[in-house]
DNA sequence: CTCTGTGAAAACATTCACAGCG
DNA sequence: CGCTGTGAATGTTTTCACAGAG
């Protein structure tokens, strides 16, 4: 049992991974689940997830595996999901829309609280229920509605400012979507989400890659799955 | 010198910055670079850069620094990025049509070149200039098109099935946007965009940190900053 | 006999510190 | 001098292997 400021990075992220694969075999009534099946989901090994797991005490039975139930309980409890957070999105652009709606965001507890944008045609535009509001009301939105995280969705060299007032408003994490790393004070943290960054990585790493014997060429492949959008 | 299977994996993420901030310094027409720069400019140090940077060979000049125009094309090249890549987007819904037209991919020379949805409602429907095609198109317009990569931007539940068609089609590279890990055989290669195990990481670390004492109160910021959105 | 919890070992990544080139 | 390239030192994460609880 180590305590909450010293849990390696590696394992945060993969905490959330645990919890949705705990959540899952809740839902289908399964009772405990091993640190193998546990590791499986998520594509990582035994134990990983037993070392991991132990961070936070003694929560396996030897013998046995995990309680499904406690184990979901736990976690929700660790990663405070077991109340709701408020945030705030800053970008009323097509990631600002996506996210907006985003259906996981609601089901885990995070409210899209308020949404800002700097361009006064959207101002008071209606977007599923939300007002868009102009940057001047952040702060004062923020502290009426006890908001806890900040989203910016805008275009990179507008990243920058929007942090600052983010910051300034009083919250202590940011998830930035813009492309652009941004400065924050200590004590505030941030997290990127750079899709530009994850598929360059990915264009390199298959670049390095043996050049790839393509399956075999029947005509029509007999795969037959789903592919709907949210 | 490095070989290219050997990079390690933090130095591959760190890649796509550096490069970002090189090709912003030659728009500025800036001519060298430190090591030290580089580093701040990403949030990393002097050192880290020149140890990452001297996996590809003597990038860097004594006395001198990085040559930005030197370094910008030498990343480009590493990262494969001085040749465009094709794009099957799959998915499309709210975060597929923020995808379809999101600017950085167009300037890193990814295009969406394909969309597919399995809802026959979508089908025939174009979206920026771009067809959405039924999911049994999928193999055809891959080989088609020369497509490289594959996006996921599907609901959760939908996402290995999409995965599993992206692969037979012969793409060796995956976005994954779904909050839901996939399977794929060795030899193909997956990146997750996962916006819930983000924002939950960030719950987290928050909740850990000092109870924060909010910036002084005076009515109204002097921050005045942009907030608009692409 | 099963499956966790955990020290000890190995692998991996970052930081340091300085030699050496321009 | 200034700043890179790099071996050696340090720190961190993963893997191993097994003791011990149920």
């Amino acid at each position: 049992m180590t305590d909450h400021a010293t849990i390696p990075r590696p394992v945060i992220r993969r905490m959330p991974q645990y919890l949705r694969h705990a959540e899952a075999l809740e839902r289908q009534g399964v009772e405990t689940v091993s640190s193998a099946e546990l590791g499986a989901a998520i594509g990582s090994t035994a134990a990983q997830v037993r070392k991991d797991l132990a961070c936070f005490g003694q929560l396996g039975r030897r013998g046995v595996g995990y309680v499904v139930r406690d184990l979901a309980r736990e976690l929700r409890s660790l990663l405070s999901l077991d109340r709701p957070w408020r945030v705030a999105l800053v970008g009323a652009g097509n990631i600002g829309r996506a996210l907006c709606t985003y259906r996981t965001f609601r089901e885990r507890g995070f409210r899209i609280a308020a949404l800002f944008d700097s361009d006064p045609f959207k101002d008071g535009c209606t977007w599923g229920g939300l007002k868009v509001q102009p940057m001047r009301d952040l702060r004062r939105t923020v502290r009426a509605l006890g908001i806890d995280l900040g989203i910016i969705a805008v275009p990179p060299a507008a990243a920058q400012g929007v942090a600052d007032q983010l910051v300034a408003a009083g919250l202590r994490g940011i998830l930035n979507f813009a492309p652009a790393r941004i400065r924050v004070p200590p004590g505030v943290r941030v997290r990127y989400a750079d899709f530009a960054v994850e598929i360059e990585q990915l264009a390199f790493l298959i670049t390095g890659l043996p050049p790839g014997p393509r399956p075999a060429d029947e005509e029509e492949p007999a795969v037959g799955q789903d592919g709907s959008a949210e």
